[in-house]
DNA sequence: GTCTATATCTAGATAGAC
DNA sequence: GTCTATCTAGATATAGAC
């Protein structure tokens, strides 16, 4: 329960009013985007380790350090409370992926850099039981799996498409499912690995399979 | 909520004894092992829609045709029920595995073969919807994640990268790298196309992805 | 083994004081 | 707007008859 989240939602100045042993007495009079992001926050602590329908929200109060009709006046139900929480988080990480990709440089590095930056950020626990909640509840939100999906992926496909366009001479005929064969393989990797435990019983070095990748994608190149 | 589920733990016999329309009156001895087929049955239809936390053992017993008390004289618990649910639908799917591949003929048509088989595989709701749940679930239950990756994802990169050894033509360098790039390419395209719900928002024929993923692997036959 | 009935607990959501 | 206290429904699991 560290409040050092790479996936956190309070990016402004006023963040850590939030804290709550840093306790945030009534005197002191709290902007409402303040509690709500200080809602938003205990709620992604706890949908994201314990999925929606184990959540509840006497337990969100309690990690927001707020009390259950707080949350209730600034959300109109546990699904409002959700949908706001993915909806932001969705919007975090595209925002992101924005200024990290820089594709400068040789093809062959611009790949391998991509694909190392694109596995360190999957990586993490936090992005990992976000993607895993967001698949868990596509059933129940089909909604926001598809915001996730035309937002974060459909991005990062349209990117990689457009850098393989730009450069005719990696010769690759099909710009926009070569981008689905890179970040299928790295996500579906990545989900094999960490969320199926893949890494206890059939582990395999990164190294590897980018390199397998980069043969494949790169022919004419490597 | 149709009987003809491709996923049936019923592949037995006495399998239509199980279903409640019929109506099994206590006149009829039923085995012990045809009530545990039933219960498995019914609870497979309620996890599978509803997810582990939001599916109460009363739906469960309404939806296979027996009592509560009777669930629990069969297994022990809720997470009883769901872990032998999961390992028996995780076996059943190993074994459906297991005949349909035959590897003969020509490598592009094999290939080709296999990636449309493959793909018309999970494109099936109901397995769709056991993946969700495996995945949602890998948090809870990380056993049961493990179980159907190193059975299931384990086997398909076994077979595939075995394959790729025996036919040293194809100049494939990591056999078992590679078979992750095909299988992880189909996957991710069915997780993102279903699950994510990008057929609506960014649509792609499946025959595109093939042809690109047929062209990188085998890039000195194709 | 199987059923009906029940005990116990916890959930989401609300009422009313300040 | 925020808190404490509460209502009501539904959950898991069990007790006891047959």
């Amino acid at each position: 329960m560290s409040n050092s989240s790479p996936l956190s939602t309070r990016s402004n100045a006023a963040s850590d009013l939030a804290t709550p042993s840093l306790s945030t007495p009534e005197s002191i009079s709290l902007t409402p985007t303040n509690k709500r992001e200080q809602i938003l926050w205990g709620a992604m602590q706890i949908f994201l380790h314990h999925g929606y329908a184990s959540t509840s929200m006497d337990r969100v109060a309690a990690e927001a350090g707020v009390s259950k009709q707080t949350i209730y006046s600034h959300f109109q139900d546990k699904e409002g409370l959700f949908t706001a929480l993915i909806e932001r988080v969705t919007i975090d990480r595209l925002q992101s992926e924005l200024p990290a990709q820089p594709f400068q440089g040789e093809p062959v590095v611009v790949m391998r850099r991509l694909a190392e930056t694109f596995l360190a950020k999957m990586d993490d626990p936090e992005y990992l039981a976000f993607i895993r909640l967001v698949i868990a509840e596509s059933a129940r939100f089909p909604e926001l799996a598809q915001l996730y999906g035309k937002t974060v992926l459909q991005y990062a496909y349209s990117s990689l498409g457009a850098y393989f366009e730009q450069h005719p001479e990696l010769q690759i005929a099909d710009a926009e499912a070569t981008a689905r064969i890179f970040f299928g393989t790295l996500s579906s990797f990545v989900l094999a690995q960490e969320l199926l435990q893949g890494k206890h019983t059939m582990p395999m070095a990164k190294d590897r399979l980018i390199n397998s990748l980069l043969h494949c994608i790169l022919r004419n190149v490597v």
